[in-house]
RNA sequence: GGGAGCAUAGCUCAGCUGGGAGAGCAUCCGCCUUACAAGCGGGGGGUCAUAGGUUCAAGUCCUAUUGUUCCCACCA
């Protein structure tokens, strides 16, 4: 039963029916079957305070291209989605929705704050993945995951026990990035440097007992002296070795500080001498483990200046900063203010700037845990796509520093480390009834939750059931590729694979696809701030999901970025409508009939775009293989629109047009065929209209599940390609002769075909009905000699014939003269070049054969015809 | 301070392992040719940033330079 179609392709009518049908039908459903050979993509969970950006759209698409074309190819694709709790992206978002309420995160202590916030995600937490839906992505939502879900929760619980028995999880005061205005720790990796100029003032503190002495040194950031505890300066500076194991005094609160040596301390930098803080600057605090120094934080949690601060406690840190400058002047202790380029460290959820500050933390021991990883990258079994961000994975696991992992955040999976009054501390998946050590039964949980990369890092296990071992994990497990932007290459990318080898002693996935991000117009960044963010949700709704995915997949190289264009989604659209209208044409003209062919039964023009096809199948997979993307949506669309809509099916037309055609029903088989070959093709690309398309035409129940096109070497017809790409040639240059002279389409012409080659009359006698339907040419005559034409038929030369056409009156002979002496030029310096290229002996004595037996070819071809040309302008007298 | 990317037609970008420069959009000319004017046919437009080098052959490989973007980094 035929559907008629629309002239032109309406998403609306197809897109949202299309996909519920999908769902019923459980066609995103994956089964563990050992049976079948997996294939498994882990989609990057988007954070559940999110709306779909483009970003993500870009993300999705990439990933449904290749799971939908693995389908096809009959491998038992999972793609698991999911969402990400984020913790403190969510924790902001929930305190700021209280907060305009009048109501504060103590007010309604932990217990309330969870209450809330799950109510919250109850609320808003499936709004992306519903719209992720919008793009048709075929993940399997009967598996959505939150990384909050009580067996994820599970899985980290274990990780962060199995961790610590190990000896890899451990509690110290350390220093840490601070956010003074979230008020947490948090990870190298959230610490955001940016340039910038900044003020370096010059000081002096008196040296004692030394009247008139003084240590000169700058700083950045003044409001530190505070909880100086020595000065440094370079062992081998021979400026101050009389200074080395003195004491100076930081006057304003008068404290006694060694002078100490240390290499740290650069001569040619500054004054050579430098102010230790340990507790507020990650290079001192190195120095003060190395001369044993005392530590004194001066700054409480929300940057103000703590008791240790003197007269300067309750200030905040600029506040102090300024106060100190300005009583440092007046004790002629302030030498002068530079300005000073340097880079400084924000937090890159709000932007503040991060403070180093001593904390009792949590950390993951890195050194271990990155060397397995660093291994798999260069022993070849992990692959980066592209091969340049394997640098930076490696450059970034070599330095690795270790991690952070508690904030001081409820959002999120609780520490599972339990405090007794006795000092005992107690790791474990579920509170123990009583301490171990003294037995008490008052035990206090920490109060601090885990960084949400910790649990994202689990997530290619974790979703599959980890730990327990389900026949999930045994069949998925490892995933084949991770789809992801390099911003996330550190944190989630990294993290994902070092838990993946120590937890399952496997990598997470073989390789790892890397996308560049989205930018608008002027290639800036998208985001809240500018305002530029398009909504793709808009786009959708304008021009369908097909339109959006395809403008995001073509004309882009894996991992560069891409700018948005809403042109390109038109662009798309006009592709789209395209493929539609063929289809329709092809529907029309089948009716209700259901034409068979044989391979016998095929004329020339069949088998070229069949081979055409096959060749474009071959090449397409290959690119897919590679993480081509854009290449392969380029090859296919130009084969679609280019070769099979503008030169096969207006050479079927003709032979369709006419009943008594013998080859008719060749023609119908080949178009159906064809048509088919390509919507396969272009389904992974753009699956809604191709799964319309599809049905409508008879295809099948599903295009999901129909098999991805195989070369076939039984339809690799060279030499009907080589025949019908002669006619094409033809075809064009009188088509350009034609526009030249300014010939409209109405008035058809006679034309002569003259070869002396046999072999070369019957391909334009077989392809003379093609030259009367695509060069407006009222009959075609092929014929050896130039017996009966016109002495001034125009007349165009190609290889091994000669074309003419009689315009009797619109012909000017000077004109004509003209351009056939434009035409020896261009012939000339053609075999100009291929002969010189010939008589060199290094290129005949070292290219490839096959390489010189071209250029002989071409020295051949051109040589004819240049002599035919020349022939011809001699013949009007030029 | 270290590292990476990019520099190709007016604009945005492709161009895989080196073998005569491409697409989309824009522009110009001509077409309502019975699938599609969201279309069809034809055209113009590039010293592939610069300078060297390797090679029979370089947009493609190497070196340097310039411009630009980004990443990493505890120089006070």
């Amino acid at each position: 039963m035929r559907k008629e179609l629309d002239t032109r392709y309406d998403p609306k009518a197809v897109e949202d029916r299309l996909y519920a049908h999908w769902v019923k039908q459980k066609y995103f459903h994956a089964v563990a079957d050992e049976t079948k050979t997996p294939y498994t993509i882990m989609m990057p969970p988007p954070n559940v305070t999110g709306q779909l950006h483009l970003g993500h759209a870009l993300n999705l698409t990439l990933q449904d291209i290749l799971i939908r074309w693995k389908k096809m190819q009959g491998f038992n694709t999972l793609w698991m989605p999911g969402t990400d709790h984020a913790a403190i992206a969510t924790e902001v978002k929930i305190v700021e929705k209280m907060a305009a309420e009048g109501i504060k995160k103590v007010d309604i202590g932990r217990e309330g704050f969870m209450e809330r916030a799950w109510a919250w995600y109850d609320d808003v937490g499936g709004v992306i993945s519903n719209q992720f839906r919008k793009l048709g992505v075929a993940a399997d939502w009967d598996r959505e995951r939150f990384t909050m879900d009580e067996g994820l929760s599970d899985a980290v619980l274990e990780v962060f026990v199995r961790l610590h028995e190990k000896g890899l999880i451990y509690r110290g005061e350390r220093l840490v990035n601070w956010c003074t205005h979230c008020k947490t720790s948090i990870s190298d990796a959230e610490v955001e440097h940016e340039d910038q100029k900044g003020g370096f003032w010059h000081f002096k503190y008196p040296v004692k007992d030394m009247p008139g002495t003084y240590v000169e040194f700058a700083t950045t950031r003044p409001e530190t002296m505070l909880g100086d505890t020595a000065i440094a300066v370079n062992p081998n500076d021979e400026r101050y070795q009389h200074l080395i194991g003195k004491t100076a005094v930081m006057p304003i609160l008068g404290r006694e500080i060694p002078i100490i040596a240390d290499d740290y301390v650069k001569t040619d930098f500054g004054t050579g001498m430098v102010k230790i803080t340990p507790a507020h600057d990650f290079n001192d605090f190195e120095i003060g483990v190395r001369h044993n120094l005392p530590k004194i934080n001066i700054m409480n949690d929300d940057g103000t200046i703590n008791e240790n601060g003197g007269k300067y406690a309750g200030m905040d840190r600029y506040e102090a900063r300024e106060a100190i400058v300005l009583d440092m002047d007046m004790r002629n202790l302030f030498v002068k203010k530079e300005v000073l380029e340097n880079s400084i460290g924000g937090h890159d959820r709000c932007r503040t700037v991060v403070e180093p500050l001593m904390k009792l933390q949590w950390f993951v021991k890195m050194e271990g845990l990155a060397k397995p990883a660093i291994d798999a990258y260069k022993n070849d079994e992990l692959r980066i796509v592209p091969e340049r961000f394997g640098k930076v994975y490696l450059h970034w696991l070599e330095n690795i520093r270790d991690w952070c992992i508690s904030r001081q955040l409820w959002w999120g999976h609780r520490i599972p480390a339990y405090y007794c009054a006795c000092g005992e501390v107690t790791v474990a998946k579920a509170a123990p009834d009583a301490c171990s050590k003294c037995g008490a039964v008052e035990l206090k949980q920490d109060e601090d939750s885990l960084d949400t990369w910790f649990s994202s890092a689990l997530w290619p296990f974790s979703t599959l059931g980890w730990p327990e071992q389900t026949p999930e994990l045994a069949h998925f497990y490892p995933t084949n590729v991770l789809v992801t932007a390099y911003e996330i290459l550190f944190f989630w990318v990294v993290r994902m694979v070092f838990s993946g080898i120590e937890f399952m002693g496997q990598l997470p996935f073989k390789d790892v696809f890397i996308h560049g991000i989205m930018r608008d117009e002027q290639g800036r960044k998208m985001s809240k701030s500018l305002g530029n963010g398009i909504d793709p949700l808009e786009a959708i709704e304008n021009y369908g999901a097909d339109a959006l995915r395809f403008s995001l997949t073509t004309g882009n190289a894996p991992g560069n970025d891409l700018r948005f264009y809403i042109e390109k989604v038109e662009a798309s659209r006009n592709f789209l409508n395209k493929i539609w209208n063929a289809a329709r044409f092809i529907m029309m003209n089948l009716g209700d009939a259901e034409p068979t062919a044989e391979i016998d039964d095929l004329t020339a023009a069949d088998r070229w775009i069949i081979a055409k096809a096959n060749r474009v199948a071959a090449e397409v997979t290959q690119n897919l293989d590679n993480y081509e993307l854009g290449v392969a949506a380029d090859k296919v669309y130009t084969f679609m629109w280019d070769e099979f809509c503008d030169w096969y099916i207006e050479m079927a037309k003709p032979r369709l047009y006419n009943e008594a055609d013998t080859t008719r029903d060749a023609a119908l088989w080949t178009l159906r065929h064809v048509l088919i070959s390509g919507l396969k093709m272009l389904h992974p690309f753009i699956p809604f209209i191709t799964e319309e398309i599809f049905t409508t035409v008879g295809g099948g129940d599903t295009i999901m599940t129909a098999q991805w096109p195989v070369f076939a070497a039984e339809h690799d017809f060279a030499a009907e390609e080589a025949e019908v790409e002669q006619i094409k040639e033809a075809i064009r240059a009188m088509r350009n002769l034609r526009s030249n002279m300014n010939v409209p389409p109405s008035r058809r012409a006679k034309v002569f075909v003259v070869s002396e080659s046999c072999e070369v009359r019957g391909i334009y006698e077989r392809g003379a009905k093609y030259i009367m339907a695509l060069a407006s040419a009222a009959e075609v005559t092929v014929q050896a000699d130039r017996d009966g034409i016109e002495a001034n038929a125009v007349s165009i030369v190609v290889p091994g014939a000669e074309i003419f056409m009689p315009f009797a009156d619109l012909v000017d002979i000077e004109k004509e003269k003209e351009r056939l002496a434009k035409e020896v030029a261009k012939l000339e310096q053609e075999v100009g070049r291929v002969t010189a290229k010939l008589n060199n002996p290094g290129f005949v004595g070292k290219a490839p054969a096959s390489i010189i037996e071209e250029e002989r070819a071409k020295e051949a071809k051109y040589g004819e015809m240049l002599a035919a040309v020349r022939e011809q302008l001699k013949a009007i007298g030029g």
